[in-house]
DNA sequence: TGTACATCAGTGAACGCGCGTTCACTGATGTAC
DNA sequence: TGTACATCAGTGAACGCGCGTTCACTGATGTAC
């Protein structure tokens, strides 16, 4: 295991994609050093050589998540029929049950709502900038001309996600989500037209 | 500082009082066992005179949380005008300016949303039972036969609040309250009868 | 091509701090006579 | 009523574990000759 700064970025890259899972699954709080190097194939003295310090890590573990999380939603939303209304296709993806069960490979949005209070700001900006980017594609998906409904269709979609994972009765968690899935579409003004065939 | 059972009890309660607020403020996590007594006027040697472990003075924390901010959601409803729609009054309650500023003394289901996620199982359920009857009254408040709509209108108050306090900007904390109000708002089949002359 | 050397990613033992937990002790309050 | 004693809520020093961080060392890879 010697000198290859190629290797060294390719550790430096299963890190951040192990931390970046760990911290969706647990919260920040969760991840420990030893852990994610160990997790991530190495020991944790090795740590230091690619971050100087936890708190950075965890920082660009965030930014990492944020990502992933999208791309993780992406692919959901073109996995769904032609026929799908835009902001259906958006919030089937969100709502979908794989999603819900796995924060681990999700939306980082929705991982860390509830975290990011407690969070130092550059942790609180990069979610800042990503939920003004979800309002608009939302606002977009709606057919709203302006961008005003997109942040409250986000926060439903958080608050249900948060919630669905929060309840200790799958019941419940399902008819936070199908509820969610109502008022949201009560707010689809291209709800009826080309793109729904079958709604 | 001799024995008094009374005494005791004012102990308890006083710690529970700090112990509630400071895990709304800075979730689970966030709560020492000597800070807390500290705050509560004792040293943290008394602290397992009163509960057998930190795990367990979190949980009647948050029972105690849960309670507390029902209370504090319940004088600003009777705050509101009369002419006010009872689903307006709630949704007005929860996003009362000085309830999101102030976590540490508002509801504990929009203080811990995210951090349930992790809790253990007792958490999980006082969690899920009080969110069945926030539903419940939301349901009730916006003129719903049945309970289906309330669990999406808790999802987005929930959602909306959790979101604007982890933003990083009053401006946009401030978009995602309002469009979050005008959603629930949509939702509001008591909004145009006597109750709303303002409206 | 082969050999000696330099580099440095990674290893693993050890450090030190924070914090939950324990425990011997204190002293004010309530009770017995 | 006054005095001696028992109780026990609270104190504060100390323990011990987990975990972030440090550091001397290893050994594989790349370079020089």
């Amino acid at each position: 295991m010697g000198y290859s700064q190629a290797q060294k970025a390719n550790s430096r890259d299963r890190i951040l994609e192990v931390a970046s899972r760990l911290i969706r699954e647990g919260g920040f709080a969760s991840l420990g050093v030893a852990d994610c190097m160990r997790q991530a194939g190495l020991t944790h003295g090795a740590f230091y050589g690619h971050f100087s310090s936890r708190e950075h890590l965890i920082v660009e573990a965030f930014a990492h998540a944020l990502s992933r999380g999208e791309q993780r939603i992406k692919i959901l939303v073109s996995e769904q029929g032609e026929e799908t209304s835009p902001l259906r296709a958006i919030t089937d993806a969100y709502f979908n049950d794989d999603h819900i069960k796995n924060p681990g490979n999700g939306c980082a949005l929705c991982a860390f709502a509830g975290d990011a209070r407690h969070a130092d700001v550059g942790i609180k900006h990069l979610l800042s900038t990503h939920l003004r980017g979800l309002a608009d594609r939302l606002s977009d998906a709606a057919g709203h001309g302006d961008g005003s409904g997109g942040l409250a269709v986000a926060a439903t979609i958080v608050g249900a996600i948060t919630l669905a994972r929060a309840v200790d009765d799958e019941a419940l968690a399902a008819s936070i989500i199908s509820s969610a899935r109502q008022l949201i579409s009560s707010q689809d003004r291209l709800k009826h037209s080309v793109f729904s065939k079958t709604m």
